[in-house]
DNA sequence: ACCTGAACACCGTTCAAGT
DNA sequence: ACCTGAACACCGTTCAAGT
């Protein structure tokens, strides 16, 4: 019989790693969250099973490596977001705009973050990796906490409820995921939930939450939808291009 | 050898059945969803891996079975607290409140209604059980419809949005959602959400929110944080009193 | 030293064999 | 007709055997 084996190759490390990473991300892509398999990965990658297991001690710490991934994608569309040229709730809009693309674009990536929450995946990846999956997490967050600390600075967020730059973040961020979670593609569509378009409702929930903690102007004073369509061409018509392709429009 | 056979026996389908989503339901509370296995229900079973396979198609239909429990003790919950003898924004609160409740006493059932969410779940159960879990949602969602239907009919609503009932009850649910999945006690606390806790942020998102669409008495006419102590007192005690027995108290 | 893949334990699901 | 549990396919993880 002829051996099948693989031949025995070194290749550097670091790129070996991001190969992997890739190659559970096609997986991802195509399959799903609930069908990322060790056996597929390998499948697609010019090395063993063990050498898999030695960039990631388990399936979940690969899991984090594509949570990283996904991170990196949001914060570099936070960046772009933050720097719309508007006032600073406007600047916000852009923000949550930017998440509700990336839930679209990437809703791959979007379910492995949250996969990563659940405990069976915190609690069985490497700390090295759950540190450093924290780390990008923090550099999100800062992104929207700076614009939050500014706007009080600035008197545009009257912050009525004295909570700090935080505890808004949070609640902004709580209400957003809540609603993609709720109402996304990957979401049960029942009865209740028909006549809900998950693109209109983010835009109220976000204009009702802005102005519950006074977050000048108000909608009774500024056009939004307007900024939006202002924020969607200006800064992600890209995004919109890719979203468009899939035949979906973003409207608001 | 002695055959060590379990010997074949009737029992009422109904009770079995049951049996069945309880035998289920201990794993779930003790070992957590993940860690929910058929092998391990039968083991707890007196009956074989066949017999369940004829009352529940697969492992999804099962989580079905668990998710209609966990609807079934919501739905009781909001009941009671949709009857509070206050204002219509203190029986919104009282409802949240209870949601809160049961996210935290129940959280392994919380998190069975959240898997049944995604497709790898939704799209292998049969379309019986679907069926049925949609009409206790149905159900439960009516509770605060109808609440958010005679605000608005008594003015208390202003609604400045002029959104509808189902998309009011929608933003509450999305924000009280979101904010549980993202603080609660199972999900990966890293620094960023150190300092913020579940139960303090919940009540000040739900008062961003009903101040945001307009709901009377706004928090500058009303202390609210009176109105939890005296709903969690006059209805939850019993839950209350449960929470604390893992050495929990809920403080607002 | 580094890499491979057979082997093991575990899990969901089926179905031939029992009563 | 109803129930059982061995058997199968699949998956995560390990490690003895190869180079």
């Amino acid at each position: 019989m002829i051996s099948l084996k693989k031949v025995k190759q070194k290749i550097c490390p670091v790129a070996r790693k991001e190969m992997i990473v890739d190659a559970a991300l096609e997986i991802l892509a195509s399959q799903g969250v609930a069908s990322l398999t060790m056996d597929k990965v390998v499948a697609k990658l010019p090395c063993s099973k063990g050498t898999v297991y030695k960039h990631f001690s388990c399936k979940e710490d690969l899991l984090m490596g594509i949570g990283d991934k996904a991170l990196t994608i949001l914060i570099a569309l936070f960046n772009r977001a933050v720097a719309f040229n508007g006032n600073s709730r406007e600047r916000a809009l852009a923000i949550h705009l930017s998440y509700l693309i990336y839930a679209i674009l990437h809703h791959d990536l979007f379910q492995s973050v949250i996969a990563i929450k659940s405990p069976t995946v915190y609690n069985k990846a490497s700390a090295e990796k759950l540190a450093k999956h924290e780390r990008l997490e923090n550099k999100l967050m800062a992104i929207m906490h700076k614009l939050i600390a500014t706007a009080i600075e600035n008197k545009e967020l009257t912050n009525i409820n004295k909570l700090n730059p935080q505890q808004i973040s949070f609640a902004l961020w709580s209400m957003n995921f809540g609603t993609i979670a709720l109402l996304g593609e990957d979401v049960m569509q029942c009865e209740g939930r028909r006549g809900l378009e998950v693109e209109r409702e983010y835009f109220n929930h976000n204009n009702i939450l802005l102005d519950g903690i006074g977050w000048l102007p108000l909608q009774k004073d500024h056009d939004y939808r307007q900024s939006a369509r202002k924020i969607l061409s200006q800064l992600f018509s890209q995004e919109i291009a890719l979203i468009a392709q899939s035949g979906r429009v973003l409207v608001f």
